[in-house]
DNA sequence: CGAGACCTTCTAACGTTGTTAGGATGGCTG
DNA sequence: CAGCCATCCTAACAACGTTAGAAGGTCTCG
């Protein structure tokens, strides 16, 4: 019976178009925009069809920010090449956010409170390890020892998402968040940096 | 004439009962539950007559985030009076954080993505301005000279954004985000005192 | 080869949301 | 006392997420 596995397969595409097309509804017209039945007409199906490939909305929902955690990754792949571990520090830093800025609706499911924060910090945990390998190899190489390692990588991922936030208001703007993000990420280290005598 | 003062005096009091009412069902039942006919209901009215108090539910809504901004102040107002500039600052980092933990769906509504990023913005500038004060008098009695001071604000401003935000997931916890807050600004502080000489 | 099972898809519908229209009621002004 | 004006409510609209049930085509098996 080839015919279960092409069914499958077929299945499979769908569900993979319904991803596709609500990810370029969230991308392009935003998040109020992002209805089933509006990314239904997309993929040229009726809303009921969505519930075949995902249990609610949210569930779709969650996917689109898997997915965004995984394009950020890939965007971040480059800098993440940078030899120099401070000079990636930074960088890893300002492309983050700006990533936030170039995906501004996508990052806003990502970190917003639209879906459960327990998904959501699950989703982001290749960040936060990267973040937990970029903090080490950074220590190791300054000889600083953290008073507590896990406090300082909250610390700096929540940093970073307060720039990210930072970079949604008027005032502030995308680039500039971008700075203000390495500005905080230098001054955070370098604060580190400064006592070496061991306190908590 | 004394029956129109009469009349905009109740107006104004049906005015205040529908804020608290929707305050109160913000801060008990979360964001979801806050709806147009539960508010209505709350205050003994029928749903449309809340449309004769405001514009719309987002004019509400930020009606309420103005409300949890003035709230947020008092409370701080104790911390603010502590005289050591650096436990100050510390204290009031924290606080702010607690805050967070102590009203999480008025703080959602506060610096979440629900109401428009500019009046969002206009609703936080006693708090930005109360962290100007605090950073001023804070370089002056160390005789640091910030290279850019709004920059240094806005760090400022958006790590306490970031660790409240952390306080909302999973393995944080309030107490603990409070705790990061207060390293993370005492790390920031130490960080901008390193660096004396004049750099960028 | 044809009958029955299954998978897929649709149309309709339910309940809830924000919001508006139109009519009733009741007190103030002339 | 007549009329106006503010206030309030019921009813409705469009759009949302979601579910039920019927219609259709495709495969399987006797």
């Amino acid at each position: 019976m080839p015919t279960s596995a092409r069914r499958a397969r077929e299945r499979a595409n769908t569900r993979e178009r319904i991803i596709e097309a609500a990810l370029h509804i969230l991308e392009n017209e935003g998040v109020t925009a992002l209805t089933i039945r509006r990314i239904a007409t997309a993929v040229e199906y009726s809303a009921p069809v969505v519930y075949q490939h995902f249990a609610n909305k949210e569930a779709l929902v969650l996917e689109l920010v898997a997915h965004g955690h995984r394009l950020m990754m890939a965007e971040l792949q480059q800098a993440a090449e940078e030899p120099d571990i401070d000079r990636r520090f930074l960088l890893l830093a300002s492309e983050s956010v700006r990533f936030a800025g170039e995906h501004p609706h996508l990052y806003q499911v990502m970190n917003g409170d639209t879906v459960d924060a327990d998904e959501r910090l699950r989703a982001a945990a290749p960040m936060i390890d990267l973040l937990r390998e970029l903090l080490t190899t950074w220590s190791d190489a300054h000889d600083v020892v953290l008073a507590d390692f896990d406090e300082a990588c909250d610390i700096v991922w929540g940093t970073l998402s307060g720039m990210a936030s930072l970079g949604r208001i008027g005032t502030v703007g995308n680039e500039r968040a971008q700075q203000l993000a390495q500005k905080a990420m230098r001054t955070l280290l370098r604060g580190w940096r400064a006592d070496l005598p061991v306190n908590a």
